[in-house]
DNA sequence: ATATAATACATGCATATACATATGTAAAGA
DNA sequence: TCTTTACATATGTATATGCATGTATTATAT
């Protein structure tokens, strides 16, 4: 183990590549990839808030807020306010927001595909395994 | 291997984490991660360019142009023109950005050590193989 | 020798990131 | 009740990120 490398720039490096080739690949339906980590978070729970979606993708809540802002903007996604607790915003898809889901999954299982192709083994089965270590010990 | 699991969002997480890991602790000497990455980049090239730095950071050209802007702001680099290129900017420490960088490598060789043990092994070892592989895959 | 292409760096724009802080609402305690 | 505490979200400020594009300089081709 060679600790003049630095973990943090690795890190961020390898962040960068990746995020790159997504963002290439999902221009295709305009999205950005954060973009398309929050409508396809936004999916599979129905209804959220931006609580929730900060646990999911590991966003601090100001940031997640500003993020959201193009989506809402552009009519992808609704906010209604909780009827119990009014501080919540319930936070859906609205039905352009699905349809440009349904639009970017292919596009994204492609690029998923590609990145299995590209490492290979074992690095690929690697990633979510080091994901699940760094979000254990640092969240 | 679980293909629902966006390989993006995995390293775009990890990197979020672990950059405000190294973030907290070099606040101490009021540095920004990416400000030290090139700190240490620099002081090992001696003197060096934006194009090798580039390379070095996995870093957009104007990415880059503009995280220098506070260091050269703040006195800890500086610039002259090539002698031979004059397209060719040479970056360099200045006195004040050797004592800086002096002042941080303690802090980042315990956060580097913190990292080793917070991951244990096979992870800590893998994050740097997993880094190359993403360089030489998709750069 | 001069036009063209390639290279190095900078700027306009939009989004991404998070800390400090502010505002508004709900829950808990006196 | 009403005051304090906790919680959910938003805003101010600064840096981070990269695409499209612009400017200046060097290299190349005819």
């Amino acid at each position: 183990m060679n600790t003049d490398y630095c973990f943090n720039l690795a890190m961020r490096k390898s962040s960068r590549l990746i995020t790159q080739f997504y963002e290439d690949r999902l221009k295709a339906v305009d999205l950005k990839v954060g973009q398309f980590s929050i409508l396809r978070a936004v999916f599979f729970k129905k209804e959220t808030t931006n609580k929730a979606l900060q646990d999911i993708l590991v966003l601090d809540q100001t940031t997640l807020t500003r993020n959201l802002k193009p989506l809402f903007r552009d009519g992808y996604l609704q906010t209604s306010v909780d009827d119990n607790d009014s501080r919540l915003k319930n936070i859906s898809l609205t039905e352009a927001g699905k349809a440009l889901y349904e639009q970017a999954l292919p596009i994204w299982q492609q690029a998923q595909q590609e990145i299995v192709e590209k490492l290979g083994e074992p690095q690929a089965g690697q990633v979510h395994e080091l994901a699940d270590k760094f979000v254990k010990v640092l969240k």
